[in-house]
DNA sequence: CGCCCTCTTGATCTCCTTCAATGACAGTGG
DNA sequence: CCACTGTCATTGAAGGAGATCAAGAGGGCG
Protein backbone atom coordinates (compact mmCIF):
# COMPACT_ATOMS: atom_id res chain seq x y z
CA UNK A 1 0.00 0.00 0.00
CA UNK A 2 1.56 3.39 -1.00
CA UNK A 3 0.68 6.84 -0.76
CA UNK A 4 -2.40 7.27 -2.85
CA UNK A 5 -1.70 10.79 -4.81
CA UNK A 6 -5.07 11.02 -6.87
CA UNK A 7 -5.22 14.46 -5.09
CA UNK A 8 -2.27 15.83 -6.27
CA UNK A 9 -3.21 14.86 -9.64
CA UNK A 10 -6.95 16.91 -9.11
CA UNK A 11 -4.69 19.70 -8.91
CA UNK A 12 -1.93 19.84 -11.37
CA UNK A 13 -0.25 17.26 -14.29
CA UNK A 14 2.37 15.95 -12.71
CA UNK A 15 5.28 14.95 -14.04
CA UNK A 16 7.23 11.91 -14.10
CA UNK A 17 9.79 13.03 -11.82
CA UNK A 18 6.88 15.04 -9.44
CA UNK A 19 5.24 11.62 -9.10
CA UNK A 20 8.34 10.05 -7.89
CA UNK A 21 9.03 12.72 -5.39
CA UNK A 22 5.85 12.71 -4.27
CA UNK A 23 5.72 9.22 -4.00
CA UNK A 24 9.46 8.70 -2.23
CA UNK A 25 8.47 11.40 0.29
CA UNK A 26 7.46 9.09 2.75
CA UNK A 27 9.56 5.53 1.56
CA UNK A 28 8.19 3.97 5.03
CA UNK A 29 5.09 2.57 5.45
CA UNK A 30 4.33 2.03 9.30
CA UNK A 31 1.14 0.15 9.97
CA UNK A 32 -0.48 0.65 13.02
CA UNK A 33 -3.67 -0.86 14.84
CA UNK A 34 -7.15 0.61 15.49
CA UNK A 35 -6.68 3.08 18.56
CA UNK A 36 -2.88 3.31 18.31
CA UNK A 37 -2.15 7.21 18.89
CA UNK A 38 0.82 8.16 17.38
CA UNK A 39 1.29 11.38 17.65
CA UNK A 40 -0.05 13.19 21.11
CA UNK A 41 -0.45 17.27 21.53
CA UNK A 42 2.77 18.66 23.09
CA UNK A 43 5.35 16.06 21.62
CA UNK A 44 8.69 17.19 19.98
CA UNK A 45 8.45 16.46 16.24
CA UNK A 46 10.85 16.02 13.35
CA UNK A 47 8.66 15.57 10.59
CA UNK A 48 5.26 14.73 9.19
CA UNK A 49 3.13 11.55 7.96
CA UNK A 50 1.50 10.97 5.21
CA UNK A 51 -1.79 9.07 5.14
CA UNK A 52 -1.85 6.09 3.32
CA UNK A 53 -4.49 3.80 4.11
CA UNK A 54 -7.31 3.51 6.86
CA UNK A 55 -9.20 6.06 8.96
CA UNK A 56 -7.16 8.60 11.38
CA UNK A 57 -8.55 11.40 13.55
CA UNK A 58 -6.95 14.88 14.66
CA UNK A 59 -8.11 15.64 17.83
CA UNK A 60 -7.41 18.47 20.57
CA UNK A 61 -8.51 18.83 24.03
CA UNK A 62 -9.98 21.44 25.82
CA UNK A 63 -9.44 22.83 29.29
CA UNK A 64 -12.11 20.64 31.05
CA UNK A 65 -11.31 17.74 29.44
CA UNK A 66 -13.45 18.02 26.32
CA UNK A 67 -12.12 16.67 23.34
CA UNK A 68 -12.41 18.04 20.04
CA UNK A 69 -11.55 15.74 17.26
CA UNK A 70 -10.54 18.40 14.31
CA UNK A 71 -10.77 16.36 11.40
CA UNK A 72 -11.02 12.86 10.06
CA UNK A 73 -8.58 12.23 7.58
CA UNK A 74 -8.76 9.70 4.79
CA UNK A 75 -5.76 8.44 2.58
CA UNK A 76 -4.00 10.80 0.26
CA UNK A 77 -3.98 13.39 3.71
CA UNK A 78 -1.00 14.84 4.96
CA UNK A 79 -0.78 14.16 8.83
CA UNK A 80 0.24 17.08 11.39
CA UNK A 81 1.73 19.41 9.30
CA UNK A 82 -0.39 22.41 11.01
CA UNK A 83 2.55 21.38 14.04
CA UNK A 84 5.17 22.35 12.01
CA UNK A 85 5.05 25.96 12.57
CA UNK A 86 5.10 25.00 16.28
CA UNK A 87 7.56 24.37 19.07
CA UNK A 88 5.73 21.20 19.63
CA UNK A 89 2.72 19.06 18.48
CA UNK A 90 -1.19 20.76 18.00
CA UNK A 91 -2.67 17.62 17.54
CA UNK A 92 -3.02 14.41 18.93
CA UNK A 93 -3.00 11.39 15.95
CA UNK A 94 -5.31 8.59 16.48
CA UNK A 95 -6.09 5.59 14.22
CA UNK A 96 -10.01 5.25 14.16
CA UNK A 97 -9.31 2.04 11.87
CA UNK A 98 -6.01 -0.14 11.23
CA UNK A 99 -3.89 2.03 9.35
CA UNK A 100 -1.04 2.66 7.38
CA UNK A 101 0.97 6.05 7.61
CA UNK A 102 4.95 7.21 6.30
CA UNK A 103 6.55 9.01 7.86
CA UNK A 104 8.08 12.13 6.90
CA UNK A 105 11.36 14.13 7.91
CA UNK A 106 11.62 18.11 7.36
CA UNK A 107 14.64 17.11 6.05
CA UNK A 108 12.88 16.08 3.32
CA UNK A 109 10.33 18.60 2.85
CA UNK A 110 13.14 21.31 2.93
CA UNK A 111 14.58 19.93 -0.01
CA UNK A 112 11.31 20.04 -1.72
CA UNK A 113 11.20 23.66 -1.42
CA UNK A 114 14.99 24.26 -2.92
CA UNK A 115 14.70 21.28 -5.18
CA UNK A 116 11.32 20.80 -6.27
CA UNK A 117 9.02 24.04 -6.17
CA UNK A 118 6.71 22.89 -8.31
CA UNK A 119 5.94 19.99 -5.52
CA UNK A 120 6.63 22.67 -2.86
CA UNK A 121 3.71 24.61 -3.92
CA UNK A 122 1.33 21.57 -4.19
CA UNK A 123 2.54 21.24 -0.53
CA UNK A 124 1.17 24.55 0.15
CA UNK A 125 -2.15 24.18 -2.07
CA UNK A 126 -2.69 20.96 0.26
CA UNK A 127 -2.23 22.99 3.13
CA UNK A 128 -4.64 25.93 1.84
CA UNK A 129 -7.18 22.71 1.55
CA UNK A 130 -7.24 21.42 5.06
CA UNK A 131 -7.97 25.43 5.93
CA UNK A 132 -10.81 25.61 3.40
CA UNK A 133 -12.20 22.53 5.11
CA UNK A 134 -11.74 24.02 8.57
CA UNK A 135 -13.35 27.43 7.75
CA UNK A 136 -16.47 25.43 6.56
CA UNK A 137 -16.75 22.98 9.29
CA UNK A 138 -16.42 26.52 11.66
CA UNK A 139 -19.02 27.98 9.93
CA UNK A 140 -21.11 24.89 10.06
CA UNK A 141 -20.27 24.54 14.08
CA UNK A 142 -20.97 28.24 14.47
CA UNK A 143 -24.10 28.27 12.70
CA UNK A 144 -25.64 25.39 11.95
CA UNK A 145 -28.54 22.89 13.49
CA UNK A 146 -27.52 19.67 14.49
CA UNK A 147 -28.92 18.15 11.07
CA UNK A 148 -27.60 20.62 8.96
CA UNK A 149 -23.65 19.44 10.17
CA UNK A 150 -24.77 16.59 10.47
CA UNK A 151 -25.68 16.39 6.62
CA UNK A 152 -22.62 18.35 5.45
CA UNK A 153 -20.38 16.08 6.98
CA UNK A 154 -21.87 13.27 5.32
CA UNK A 155 -21.87 14.80 1.69
CA UNK A 156 -18.22 15.55 2.50
CA UNK A 157 -17.47 12.04 3.83
CA UNK A 158 -18.91 10.82 0.65
CA UNK A 159 -17.09 13.44 -1.39
CA UNK A 160 -13.60 12.74 -0.45
CA UNK A 161 -14.25 8.98 0.03
CA UNK A 162 -15.54 8.61 -3.30
CA UNK A 163 -12.31 8.80 -5.40
CA UNK A 164 -10.81 5.77 -3.49
CA UNK A 165 -13.23 3.77 -4.75
CA UNK A 166 -14.79 3.54 -1.25
CA UNK A 167 -18.58 4.87 -2.14
CA UNK A 168 -21.33 2.15 -3.73
CA UNK A 169 -24.40 4.07 -4.48
CA UNK A 170 -23.88 7.09 -2.38
CA UNK A 171 -23.67 4.24 0.70
CA UNK A 172 -20.32 3.64 2.40
CA UNK A 173 -18.62 2.53 5.94
CA UNK A 174 -18.39 4.57 8.74
CA UNK A 175 -16.27 3.63 11.30
CA UNK A 176 -17.12 6.64 13.67
CA UNK A 177 -18.70 6.08 16.71
CA UNK A 178 -21.59 8.52 18.12
CA UNK A 179 -19.65 10.22 20.44
CA UNK A 180 -16.67 11.03 17.55
CA UNK A 181 -18.97 12.13 15.70
CA UNK A 182 -20.20 14.78 18.69
CA UNK A 183 -16.75 15.20 19.41
CA UNK A 184 -16.85 16.15 15.55
CA UNK A 185 -20.01 18.27 15.29
CA UNK A 186 -19.61 20.01 18.56
CA UNK A 187 -22.74 17.75 19.83
CA UNK A 188 -23.25 15.49 23.01
CA UNK A 189 -23.53 11.84 21.40
CA UNK A 190 -26.97 11.81 22.83
CA UNK A 191 -28.01 14.56 20.36
CA UNK A 192 -26.32 13.18 17.24
CA UNK A 193 -27.73 9.67 18.18
CA UNK A 194 -31.65 11.05 17.87
CA UNK A 195 -30.71 13.16 14.81
CA UNK A 196 -29.38 10.10 13.05
CA UNK A 197 -32.05 8.53 13.71
CA UNK A 198 -34.64 11.26 12.76
CA UNK A 199 -32.56 11.60 9.77
CA UNK A 200 -33.01 7.88 9.00
CA UNK A 201 -37.12 7.67 10.65
CA UNK A 202 -37.25 10.79 7.27
CA UNK A 203 -35.87 8.55 5.13
CA UNK A 204 -32.65 11.19 4.67
CA UNK A 205 -30.31 8.00 5.53
CA UNK A 206 -30.21 4.26 6.08
CA UNK A 207 -28.21 2.53 8.55
CA UNK A 208 -27.10 -1.19 8.53
CA UNK A 209 -24.40 -2.06 10.84
CA UNK A 210 -21.32 0.69 10.44
CA UNK A 211 -22.65 1.09 6.80
CA UNK A 212 -24.58 4.21 6.20
CA UNK A 213 -26.53 5.04 2.60
CA UNK A 214 -27.35 8.50 1.62
CA UNK A 215 -30.72 8.11 0.39
CA UNK A 216 -32.20 11.35 -0.53
CA UNK A 217 -28.71 13.66 -1.97
CA UNK A 218 -30.66 16.30 -2.80
CA UNK A 219 -32.48 16.73 0.34
CA UNK A 220 -29.04 16.72 2.18
CA UNK A 221 -27.53 18.86 -0.13
CA UNK A 222 -30.40 21.50 0.86
CA UNK A 223 -30.35 20.86 4.30
CA UNK A 224 -26.27 21.62 4.40
CA UNK A 225 -25.43 25.17 5.43
CA UNK A 226 -22.68 25.46 2.41
CA UNK A 227 -21.76 23.99 -1.13
CA UNK A 228 -19.14 21.44 -1.34
CA UNK A 229 -16.23 23.57 -3.07
CA UNK A 230 -14.62 23.78 -6.75
CA UNK A 231 -10.75 23.46 -6.48
CA UNK A 232 -8.66 24.98 -9.21
CA UNK A 233 -6.52 23.26 -11.32
CA UNK A 234 -2.96 24.47 -12.37
CA UNK A 235 -3.53 27.79 -10.50
CA UNK A 236 -1.84 30.85 -12.38
CA UNK A 237 0.90 30.89 -9.26
CA UNK A 238 1.72 26.92 -9.23
CA UNK A 239 5.88 27.22 -10.64
CA UNK A 240 6.26 25.34 -14.24
CA UNK A 241 6.81 21.80 -14.11
CA UNK A 242 10.60 20.32 -13.37
CA UNK B 1 2.55 53.35 5.55
CA UNK B 2 3.91 49.90 4.29
CA UNK B 3 3.97 46.27 4.51
CA UNK B 4 4.60 45.34 8.35
CA UNK B 5 6.56 42.57 8.86
CA UNK B 6 7.39 41.63 11.85
CA UNK B 7 5.37 38.63 11.75
CA UNK B 8 8.17 37.03 9.78
CA UNK B 9 11.10 38.13 11.87
CA UNK B 10 9.50 36.23 14.71
CA UNK B 11 9.22 33.19 12.46
CA UNK B 12 13.00 33.55 10.92
CA UNK B 13 16.05 35.42 10.82
CA UNK B 14 15.42 37.56 7.54
CA UNK B 15 18.69 39.03 5.15
CA UNK B 16 18.41 42.34 3.46
CA UNK B 17 17.31 40.52 0.39
CA UNK B 18 14.57 37.95 1.73
CA UNK B 19 13.24 41.52 3.41
CA UNK B 20 13.03 42.98 0.34
CA UNK B 21 11.38 40.28 -1.56
CA UNK B 22 8.91 40.40 1.45
CA UNK B 23 8.29 44.64 1.16
CA UNK B 24 8.03 44.39 -2.79
CA UNK B 25 5.59 41.79 -2.89
CA UNK B 26 3.41 43.97 -2.90
CA UNK B 27 4.45 47.47 -3.98
CA UNK B 28 1.16 49.54 -4.63
CA UNK B 29 -0.95 49.92 -1.82
CA UNK B 30 -4.91 51.20 -2.11
CA UNK B 31 -6.30 53.02 0.77
CA UNK B 32 -9.94 51.52 1.35
CA UNK B 33 -12.97 53.50 3.60
CA UNK B 34 -14.69 51.68 6.45
CA UNK B 35 -17.35 49.10 4.80
CA UNK B 36 -15.46 48.83 1.51
CA UNK B 37 -15.76 45.67 0.35
CA UNK B 38 -13.23 44.48 -1.66
CA UNK B 39 -13.70 41.28 -2.49
CA UNK B 40 -16.84 39.19 -2.45
CA UNK B 41 -17.45 35.60 -2.16
CA UNK B 42 -17.77 33.90 -5.74
CA UNK B 43 -15.36 36.38 -7.49
CA UNK B 44 -12.61 35.29 -10.12
CA UNK B 45 -9.13 36.48 -8.28
CA UNK B 46 -5.90 36.53 -10.13
CA UNK B 47 -3.76 37.47 -6.61
CA UNK B 48 -3.98 38.25 -2.94
CA UNK B 49 -3.73 41.27 -0.66
CA UNK B 50 -0.94 41.87 1.94
CA UNK B 51 -2.73 43.88 5.22
CA UNK B 52 -0.87 47.09 5.81
CA UNK B 53 -3.34 49.37 7.94
CA UNK B 54 -6.47 49.12 9.67
CA UNK B 55 -9.03 46.38 10.71
CA UNK B 56 -10.87 43.88 7.67
CA UNK B 57 -12.96 40.99 7.93
CA UNK B 58 -13.23 37.70 6.29
CA UNK B 59 -16.77 36.22 6.02
CA UNK B 60 -18.84 33.52 4.81
CA UNK B 61 -22.51 33.79 3.85
CA UNK B 62 -24.43 30.29 4.97
CA UNK B 63 -27.70 28.90 3.09
CA UNK B 64 -30.37 30.67 5.19
CA UNK B 65 -28.24 34.39 4.54
CA UNK B 66 -26.28 34.11 8.11
CA UNK B 67 -23.06 35.40 8.12
CA UNK B 68 -20.14 34.18 9.50
CA UNK B 69 -16.83 36.55 10.01
CA UNK B 70 -14.33 33.61 9.71
CA UNK B 71 -11.51 35.79 10.67
CA UNK B 72 -10.74 39.38 12.19
CA UNK B 73 -7.56 40.54 10.15
CA UNK B 74 -4.83 42.87 11.15
CA UNK B 75 -1.89 44.45 9.78
CA UNK B 76 0.84 41.69 8.86
CA UNK B 77 -2.06 39.17 7.61
CA UNK B 78 -2.28 37.97 4.30
CA UNK B 79 -5.67 38.25 2.76
CA UNK B 80 -7.77 36.28 -0.19
CA UNK B 81 -4.91 33.31 0.04
CA UNK B 82 -7.23 30.51 0.86
CA UNK B 83 -8.95 31.27 -2.43
CA UNK B 84 -5.92 30.49 -4.17
CA UNK B 85 -6.41 26.53 -4.28
CA UNK B 86 -9.96 27.44 -5.81
CA UNK B 87 -11.75 28.89 -9.11
CA UNK B 88 -13.75 31.57 -7.18
CA UNK B 89 -12.83 33.32 -4.02
CA UNK B 90 -13.85 31.56 -0.76
CA UNK B 91 -14.57 34.70 1.48
CA UNK B 92 -15.51 38.12 1.59
CA UNK B 93 -13.30 40.64 2.65
CA UNK B 94 -14.41 44.20 4.04
CA UNK B 95 -12.80 46.89 5.63
CA UNK B 96 -13.75 47.25 9.10
CA UNK B 97 -12.19 50.61 9.88
CA UNK B 98 -10.26 52.28 6.93
CA UNK B 99 -7.32 50.24 6.00
CA UNK B 100 -4.42 50.27 3.63
CA UNK B 101 -3.97 46.66 1.72
CA UNK B 102 -1.61 46.35 -1.24
CA UNK B 103 -2.42 43.69 -4.08
CA UNK B 104 0.15 40.73 -5.00
CA UNK B 105 -0.84 38.99 -8.14
CA UNK B 106 -0.29 35.19 -8.75
CA UNK B 107 2.72 35.72 -10.81
CA UNK B 108 4.62 37.59 -8.23
CA UNK B 109 4.01 34.11 -6.26
CA UNK B 110 4.75 31.75 -8.13
CA UNK B 111 8.38 33.77 -8.30
CA UNK B 112 8.88 33.51 -4.77
CA UNK B 113 8.57 29.84 -5.20
CA UNK B 114 11.20 29.39 -8.20
CA UNK B 115 13.45 32.18 -6.93
CA UNK B 116 13.13 32.37 -3.41
CA UNK B 117 12.45 29.36 -1.52
CA UNK B 118 12.61 30.42 1.80
CA UNK B 119 10.35 33.20 1.63
CA UNK B 120 8.02 30.60 -0.04
CA UNK B 121 8.25 28.46 2.80
CA UNK B 122 7.81 31.59 4.69
CA UNK B 123 4.48 31.90 3.14
CA UNK B 124 3.66 28.23 3.53
CA UNK B 125 4.40 29.05 7.16
CA UNK B 126 1.96 31.76 7.64
CA UNK B 127 -0.65 29.98 5.95
CA UNK B 128 -0.23 27.21 8.55
CA UNK B 129 -0.54 29.57 11.40
CA UNK B 130 -3.72 30.44 9.89
CA UNK B 131 -4.97 26.75 10.01
CA UNK B 132 -4.04 27.17 13.37
CA UNK B 133 -6.05 29.93 14.12
CA UNK B 134 -8.81 27.91 12.68
CA UNK B 135 -8.51 24.85 14.89
CA UNK B 136 -8.66 26.49 18.17
CA UNK B 137 -11.19 29.28 16.92
CA UNK B 138 -13.36 25.90 15.49
CA UNK B 139 -12.60 24.10 19.01
CA UNK B 140 -13.76 27.31 21.13
CA UNK B 141 -16.86 28.35 19.10
CA UNK B 142 -17.45 24.11 19.06
CA UNK B 143 -17.35 23.48 22.95
CA UNK B 144 -17.00 26.43 24.84
CA UNK B 145 -19.74 28.58 26.55
CA UNK B 146 -20.36 32.42 25.55
CA UNK B 147 -17.70 33.93 27.45
CA UNK B 148 -15.12 31.59 27.62
CA UNK B 149 -15.13 32.08 24.01
CA UNK B 150 -15.15 36.12 24.18
CA UNK B 151 -12.38 35.56 26.54
CA UNK B 152 -10.45 33.57 24.27
CA UNK B 153 -11.33 36.04 21.44
CA UNK B 154 -10.07 39.43 23.50
CA UNK B 155 -6.85 37.64 24.36
CA UNK B 156 -6.00 37.00 21.37
CA UNK B 157 -6.87 40.27 20.08
CA UNK B 158 -4.44 41.76 22.52
CA UNK B 159 -1.67 38.98 21.46
CA UNK B 160 -1.82 40.43 18.07
CA UNK B 161 -1.90 44.11 18.45
CA UNK B 162 0.42 43.75 21.26
CA UNK B 163 3.50 43.88 18.61
CA UNK B 164 1.51 46.29 16.72
CA UNK B 165 1.90 48.59 19.50
CA UNK B 166 -1.78 49.01 19.60
CA UNK B 167 -2.34 47.69 23.32
CA UNK B 168 -1.62 49.94 26.43
CA UNK B 169 -1.56 48.64 29.53
CA UNK B 170 -3.81 45.62 28.72
CA UNK B 171 -6.69 48.22 27.13
CA UNK B 172 -7.04 48.70 23.11
CA UNK B 173 -9.65 49.69 20.68
CA UNK B 174 -11.62 47.03 19.50
CA UNK B 175 -14.11 48.48 16.44
CA UNK B 176 -15.85 45.43 16.74
CA UNK B 177 -19.80 45.75 17.00
CA UNK B 178 -21.86 43.06 18.69
CA UNK B 179 -23.15 42.29 15.91
CA UNK B 180 -19.73 41.34 14.65
CA UNK B 181 -18.84 39.90 17.52
CA UNK B 182 -21.72 37.78 17.62
CA UNK B 183 -20.94 36.68 13.94
CA UNK B 184 -17.15 35.53 14.67
CA UNK B 185 -18.48 33.96 18.00
CA UNK B 186 -20.88 32.00 16.80
CA UNK B 187 -23.71 33.85 19.08
CA UNK B 188 -26.34 36.66 18.50
CA UNK B 189 -25.55 39.75 19.38
CA UNK B 190 -27.84 39.73 21.82
CA UNK B 191 -26.08 37.17 23.52
CA UNK B 192 -22.48 38.92 22.88
CA UNK B 193 -24.04 41.87 24.92
CA UNK B 194 -25.69 40.06 28.06
CA UNK B 195 -22.02 38.22 28.41
CA UNK B 196 -19.89 41.29 27.75
CA UNK B 197 -21.77 43.11 30.19
CA UNK B 198 -21.72 40.16 33.00
CA UNK B 199 -17.95 39.83 32.49
CA UNK B 200 -17.88 44.14 32.85
CA UNK B 201 -19.97 43.43 36.01
CA UNK B 202 -17.70 41.26 37.23
CA UNK B 203 -14.77 42.90 36.97
CA UNK B 204 -12.84 40.86 34.22
CA UNK B 205 -13.01 43.71 31.76
CA UNK B 206 -13.78 47.63 31.11
CA UNK B 207 -15.47 49.67 28.65
CA UNK B 208 -15.65 53.15 27.81
CA UNK B 209 -16.53 54.22 23.95
CA UNK B 210 -14.78 51.52 22.02
CA UNK B 211 -11.94 50.85 24.12
CA UNK B 212 -12.08 47.72 25.94
CA UNK B 213 -9.64 46.80 29.10
CA UNK B 214 -8.78 43.35 30.19
CA UNK B 215 -9.07 43.92 33.61
CA UNK B 216 -8.12 40.42 34.91
CA UNK B 217 -5.84 38.44 32.57
CA UNK B 218 -5.10 36.03 34.67
CA UNK B 219 -9.01 35.17 35.39
CA UNK B 220 -9.37 35.67 31.63
CA UNK B 221 -6.67 33.25 30.82
CA UNK B 222 -8.39 30.39 33.18
CA UNK B 223 -11.55 31.41 31.43
CA UNK B 224 -10.44 30.50 27.99
CA UNK B 225 -10.73 27.17 26.74
CA UNK B 226 -7.29 26.70 24.99
CA UNK B 227 -4.11 29.04 26.01
CA UNK B 228 -1.91 30.27 23.59
CA UNK B 229 0.36 28.75 20.83
CA UNK B 230 4.25 28.73 20.91
CA UNK B 231 5.23 29.36 17.28
CA UNK B 232 8.43 27.68 15.97
CA UNK B 233 11.51 30.01 15.55
CA UNK B 234 13.67 28.57 12.36
CA UNK B 235 12.18 25.16 12.15
CA UNK B 236 14.00 22.62 10.50
CA UNK B 237 12.52 22.74 7.47
CA UNK B 238 12.94 26.26 6.12
CA UNK B 239 15.45 26.48 3.60
CA UNK B 240 18.42 28.42 3.97
CA UNK B 241 18.57 31.53 3.65
CA UNK B 242 19.05 33.59 -0.12
C1' DC C 1 -19.26 -16.33 30.41
C1' DG C 2 -18.82 -11.77 31.73
C1' DC C 3 -17.27 -7.24 30.84
C1' DC C 4 -17.14 -3.10 28.46
C1' DC C 5 -18.28 -0.32 24.73
C1' DT C 6 -21.81 1.55 22.03
C1' DC C 7 -26.46 2.62 20.93
C1' DT C 8 -30.90 3.99 22.47
C1' DT C 9 -34.52 6.32 25.00
C1' DG C 10 -36.78 9.24 28.68
C1' DA C 11 -36.91 13.23 31.83
C1' DT C 12 -35.27 17.51 33.12
C1' DC C 13 -32.55 21.58 32.82
C1' DT C 14 -30.20 25.63 30.82
C1' DC C 15 -27.83 28.36 27.72
C1' DC C 16 -28.73 30.74 24.05
C1' DT C 17 -32.15 32.37 20.51
C1' DT C 18 -35.96 34.90 19.04
C1' DC C 19 -38.97 38.69 19.20
C1' DA C 20 -39.75 43.19 20.66
C1' DA C 21 -39.08 47.72 22.40
C1' DT C 22 -36.24 51.66 24.01
C1' DG C 23 -32.61 55.03 24.21
C1' DA C 24 -28.17 57.06 22.69
C1' DC C 25 -25.71 58.74 19.08
C1' DA C 26 -23.79 60.04 14.39
C1' DG C 27 -24.50 61.44 10.00
C1' DT C 28 -27.27 64.10 6.62
C1' DG C 29 -30.14 67.12 4.38
C1' DG C 30 -33.03 71.00 4.64
C1' DC D 1 -29.17 74.68 13.60
C1' DC D 2 -32.35 71.05 13.95
C1' DA D 3 -35.40 67.36 12.50
C1' DC D 4 -34.81 62.83 10.40
C1' DT D 5 -32.91 58.43 9.78
C1' DG D 6 -30.18 54.52 10.51
C1' DT D 7 -26.98 52.09 13.42
C1' DC D 8 -25.74 50.25 17.72
C1' DA D 9 -26.25 49.06 22.61
C1' DT D 10 -29.35 47.53 25.99
C1' DT D 11 -32.98 45.06 28.33
C1' DG D 12 -37.20 42.02 29.06
C1' DA D 13 -40.04 37.96 28.15
C1' DA D 14 -40.77 33.62 26.10
C1' DG D 15 -39.36 29.60 23.55
C1' DG D 16 -36.35 26.00 21.86
C1' DA D 17 -32.29 23.29 20.58
C1' DG D 18 -29.27 20.79 22.68
C1' DA D 19 -26.95 19.34 27.26
C1' DT D 20 -27.06 16.58 31.22
C1' DC D 21 -28.34 12.73 33.98
C1' DA D 22 -29.83 8.16 34.21
C1' DA D 23 -30.82 3.59 32.83
C1' DG D 24 -31.40 -0.43 29.88
C1' DA D 25 -30.37 -3.34 25.82
C1' DG D 26 -27.43 -5.37 22.50
C1' DG D 27 -23.10 -7.04 20.88
C1' DG D 28 -18.19 -7.86 20.38
C1' DC D 29 -14.27 -9.69 22.55
C1' DG D 30 -11.02 -11.52 25.92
Amino acid sequence: MAYPIHRYRALAELTDKEELALRELGPIETIRRRGETFQREGDQLSGFHLHNAGWISSSIVLRGGKRLIQKVHLPGDILGTPSMALQTAADTLTCITDAATAFVSYARLRDLYTHAPRVAALFTMAVQIERLSLMDMLAAVGHASARARLSRLLLDLRARLSPLGLVEHDAFDLPLTQEMLGDLLGLTSVHVNRTIRDMEREGLIARSDHRIKLVDVAKLQAISPLPLRHLAFEPAWLPSPI
